[in-house]
RNA sequence: GGAGAGGUUCCCGAGUGGCCAAAGGGAGCAGACUGUAAAUCUGCCGUCUUAUGACUUCGGAGGUUCGAAUCCUCCCCUCUCCA
């Protein structure tokens, strides 16, 4: 399958932020041969959500031109923790999380890469074998003054935060797997810009041809301004109940929906813009394309059935605010319960404080119809579905398991 | 090693003896409006079986006081400046 350089590099340059540098990568390109291409995981938070697949697309978008993606498990680095960014040393792993992780990574990745044309590395396999002296070695290649050009470090040197030595370590180590992979072209999130370009220097002390770097951006999350992360809870984790990824990405803005097509979706560029103006023209409602993308998404990790049934729960649901026929049970062990407590139970409110000023607040439903009493009790048998706002929702039954565990709601 | 500043409810941040469950902002949740959007407006936002009530909370442990987030003592932690 060999396609033009110039037609490649159309692909490839779909979403990234910077190509450094161009004119070398169309050079590698018009080799002929499959690149190598490589892309490193840090394996210590192991789930993985939608902004870190923004780089696994492009692996994909490589994968199909015919280049070989080599997926790295930075185990080893892992130890060390990536400085980039953060000023916080980060824990270390035993061997068996980290291949536990390693698991949980390749299982996930391969619902978009195809396994059988990935590499899968662990740079542990050659970096055990390098003594201290090594180490001291690749140290040497390179310098203090250029280690302190890197953003995050000057800051940090001139506000004379701490930077312990190992943390010099990183960059280094990421370089040298360049080096031992052959590295053609490496691919990273903008924060990596740095690390990456290491890379290229050792490769050339090397005797290799440097790696070229391709920078993708860092996805914003749900709420359209910070990166998507955990921490900011703005995330939509790859493996979440599909109704929840779908329910997710149908509530971020018109806006990002549009970054989202960019960075996401496998559609070709030119078919984006045409969706694009027929929006801006009004023939086609914003609503569908987002529903098209939100289906397309959960297709990709769960299967066609769950993507339909994702799309029918968020149509009955929200769209015609009925009740959907596949929600979740739940098992009450009473047959009548304070509603209040049920909902704590229900993990639809934190408190029995909060669940009260829920029904203050019109927002708890039974049946359909809206609770106002805060003393009501839930009767087994007579009542059956239990709704909180527009999203959660519950169907309390009899010939259940009992089982309060979360679910999509 | 020396000198100073500070640690407040999810986050930022006010509060220096009672009127403080603690201003204000953000986040979050709910209601209205919608395309479950976004933006906007309104309300809620420690816990308690239902409360002009009780209990827990202002880095930790003690103490002063009728009464402390606020005063005192010791401890822990963070930051800034000097060396």
């Amino acid at each position: 399958m060999k396609v033009d350089p110039q037609e490649q590099l159309r692909v490839i340059r779909r979403g990234v932020v910077e190509i450094m540098n161009e004119d070398e990568l169309l050079q590698k390109l018009a080799l002929g041969r499959p690149l190598r291409i490589k892309a490193g995981f840090d394996p210590t938070a192991p789930d993985l959500h939608l902004g870190h697949t923004v780089l696994v697309q492009k692996m994909k978008q490589f994968q199909d031109l015919g280049h070989q993606v080599i997926f790295l498990i930075g185990d080893f680095t892992g130890m060390i923790g990536d400085p980039s960014g953060k000023s916080e040393t980060r824990k270390q792993l035993t061997r068996e999380e980290v291949l536990k992780n390693a698991e949980t990574y390749k299982e996930q990745i391969f619902k978009i890469l195809d396994a059988e044309k990935t590499l899968v590395e662990f740079n542990s396999k050659w970096m055990e074998k390098v003594d201290a002296g090594g180490l001291i070695e690749l140290s040497a290649k390179y310098t203090v003054a250029r280690m302190l050009e890197r953003e995050d470090f000057k800051q940090r040197f001139q506000r004379q935060q701490s930077i312990s030595i190992h943390e010099f370590l990183y960059p280094l180590v990421q370089g040298y797997d360049s080096i031992v992979l052959k590295a053609d072209v490496e691919l990273g999130g903008t924060d990596q810009r740095f690390n990456l370009l290491i890379g290229r220097e050792l490769q050339r002390s090397d005797g290799q041809a440097p790696q070229v770097v391709l920078t993708m951006p860092l996805l914003e999350g749900t709420d359209g301004i910070n990166k998507m992360s955990k921490t900011f809870k703005n995330h939509i984790g790859i493996c979440d109940p599909p109704e929840e990824i779908f329910g997710k990405l149908m509530s971020i803005s018109d806006k990002l929906m549009w970054r989202y097509y960019e960075l996401l979706s496998e559609k070709k560029i030119e078919e984006i813009n045409e969706i694009h103006v027929r929006v801006e023209s009004g023939s086609a409602r914003p609503v569908d394309v987002k529903k098209s993308l939100a289906y397309e998404i959960v297709l990709r990790f769960h299967g066609r059935e769950a993507a339909e049934a994702a799309q029918d729960y968020f149509e009955t649901r929200h769209q015609k605010r009925s009740v959907p026929k596949n929600i979740r049970k739940r098992f009450s062990p009473a047959e009548r319960v304070w509603i209040c407590q049920l909902l704590v139970e229900l993990q639809f409110a934190r408190s029995k404080g909060e669940a009260r000023r829920l029904i203050t607040q019109r927002a708890v439903r039974v049946d359909g119809k809206i609770i106002v009493d805060e003393g009501f009790e839930f009767q087994r048998m007579t009542h059956r579905v239990v709704e909180v706002g527009k999203s959660r929702i519950a169907q309390v039954d009899v010939d259940l398991k009992p089982d309060f565990g979360t679910s999509p709601s």
